[in-house]
DNA sequence: TTCGTGAGTGTTAACGTTCTCATGCCGGCC
DNA sequence: GGCCGGCATGAGAACGTTAACACTCACGAA
């Protein structure tokens, strides 16, 4: 007598067939062996004769067997799962960042849970937080680089290792660009290409990015001697690098412009064509990001490539190593940018 | 005595300290009640007596109890987790479209697992297919919308939901723009403006968003006894816009074009500005997508406008209704795109 | 021979939930 | 007064896996 499982899924009509997969004992049965035989071939324990284990194998491809992951964490208490906590991931850098990390991550054996956040306030940050431990996600990754995500991550529960890419605080371990250096880059350029200061429409100021990139290009002013305008900060979109584009537009001295993200260049760049000023005979523009389009604007961009990729890659090795020495470090991972010289930039006029 | 659970994580120096968090039992416990009552005022039983389900609310903050969702899904079957096939997620339609989905699933209680896939080939997405379903994910959406990948959906093991976001394919339930018809009102604002006929520079031919447009536009070409010239296939890139955007520049008939999407589009822009024909006065353009810096391009792109969050939203609700149905359906929702006038187009010359 | 050893395998007990059934209690009805 | 039915609760068995341990051989050393 074997019809002790009868598989549901026959009876036509019934409300869900839900079919339920076979699982190791079937498999076990088939091949004749104890279902802890299989289990150890699942998990390539070595003292397994060969055969058997063929026999096995076999078995598991004629029963098209899945083993069960929910099972295996609960007894085991690793979920093999990261958690993702993301922000703006319609922005090129974010979403280039997500990815970068699912493939890292797929390749350490991980898989990743998303957690959207609209905005990052703090209770959405920690709501976020709780929906991913729900999952019991062994690290979380917060790809939410404002001030306040930091303070919120630090009080994650303890044993759960987390990485944040960006900006985070001072409390958690982090991977970023160093935007003061790349910003530094794209001053010094202008500066080398004679123009007295560099004006600097900047990212929002909570977002820490938008703030090295405003310290950076402070710094190289300073450095040089050159004069400091005072920074116009906006959101990230090229709408605000529109509106203070036609203000610095209308002022016949403002010779350069270094703008806090691509978009912003681009709305510059418009305001810029608007008002007459030819770029970059009269006005040198430089972005940062590289978005792949900024060769394709009018001129092409000068800018400050960041890898996001090798982002994503270098946050998913931080926290591994959290994972596996089981102790939150403090270490902070920065990556040098790369400054791209593209026609936007030129010498300054006169 | 309760000394029958030591807390690990006190030995200095252990290698792993993870802490292992309360359970029901321990909540049980200092409620004074079963770990089954418990249960029962964790997912709102009615039979509860208030005092009694105050007392364990109490226990569970005390505690800082929550639910091991293995065990649950273990004896549940269901993971309430989705998993999410991505491709060229930096993209700016599909990681919108995966934005809206996972806000839509967060919504309706779900998680989101990714899986993004470097190619389309049928292996990789079998393979990713595979890595959900170890996941025990309840349904699939796949935003990667490729001839292809419909037939390799196809064959996901049944009693799962699957559901295909743009292309699809004949086989699977599918959410998509209408992206016939938007192409159709693209092309038919260029013919009302007067152009005698409108160029293509089309997407890749094997994804179905782009066969799609190219139908739409050579329709409408035809309803409206225009000639129809040959498509210009490249990828989604600028530079592929560009490219092509060159040769058409050379060509002093073409008057008029319109673009797989905007990056395409903005390529032609430059293509178009460096041969020093001006639009809309002398070449008009127009896009897909609505990208946001769209309405920044030099001149601001006339475009059609995805609803990628409704998308995202539409795909769930599809995927959730096959979950609660028990049946594989073979809708197929299509959302209507709007179209959007900008200055990038304008009455034909002359 | 006798025992230890180690490779190959099986048995049993977790893991933390939810589900099914059993129990005690109270009020109302015949 | 005994019986029934609903409420509030508890006891125990799943769920499918891995970990810990026990067992059986075959083989070689004492």
């Amino acid at each position: 007598m074997t019809a002790d499982r009868i598989d549901a899924g026959d009876q036509p009509g019934g409300p869900p067939p839900r079919t339920r997969g076979s699982v190791m004992r079937d498999v076990a049965r088939l091949a004749g062996v104890s279902h802890q035989t299989v289990s150890r071939v699942l998990n390539d324990h070595p003292n397994v004769r060969p055969e058997t284990r063929d026999r096995v194998l076999a078995a598991m491809r004629a029963l098209n067997y899945r083993r069960n992951s929910a099972a295996r964490t609960l007894v085991t208490r690793r979920s093999r799962t990261l958690g993702l906590i993301a922000y703006e991931t319609t922005l090129f850098g974010p979403a280039s960042t997500l990815y970068g990390l699912e493939q890292a991550a797929r390749a350490a054996g991980y898989f990743v849970s998303v957690a959207s956040v609209r905005t990052l306030d703090r209770e959405s940050v920690l709501d976020a937080v709780d929906r991913l431990c729900e999952q019991s996600v062994e690290g979380i990754v917060a790809i939410a680089p404002q001030s306040s995500v930091g303070t919120a991550l630090a009080q994650v529960p303890a044993g759960l290792a987390v990485v944040g890419v960006g900006g985070g605080g001072e409390h958690v371990p982090t991977v970023c660009i160093d935007n003061s250096t790349g910003a530094a880059m794209a001053t010094r350029h202008l500066l080398g290409l004679g123009h007295t200061t560099v004006q600097h429409i900047a990212g929002p100021p909570d977002w820490p990015e938008a703030r090295d990139r405003t310290d950076g290009w402070r710094a190289a002013l300073h450095a040089a001697g050159a004069p400091v305008p005072a920074p116009r900060p906006g959101d990230w979109s090229a709408r605000a690098g529109y509106e203070h584009g036609r203000l610095l537009a209308a002022d016949p001295t403002v010779t350069a412009i270094f703008c806090g993200n691509d978009q912003i260049a681009l709305g510059a760049l418009r305001a810029l064509h608007e008002a007459g000023r030819r770029v970059p005979d009269e006005v040198s523009v430089v972005g940062f990001d590289d978005v792949p389009e900024s060769s394709y604007f009018l001129p092409p961009l000068t800018t400050v490539r960041q890898d996001f990729a090798e982002l994503g890659r270098r946050s998913l090795e931080l926290l591994i190593e959290q994972l596996e020495s089981g102790v939150r470090t403090n270490r902070r991972v920065s990556l040098t940018p790369r400054f791209v010289a593209r026609t936007s930039s030129g010498p300054a006029p006169g």
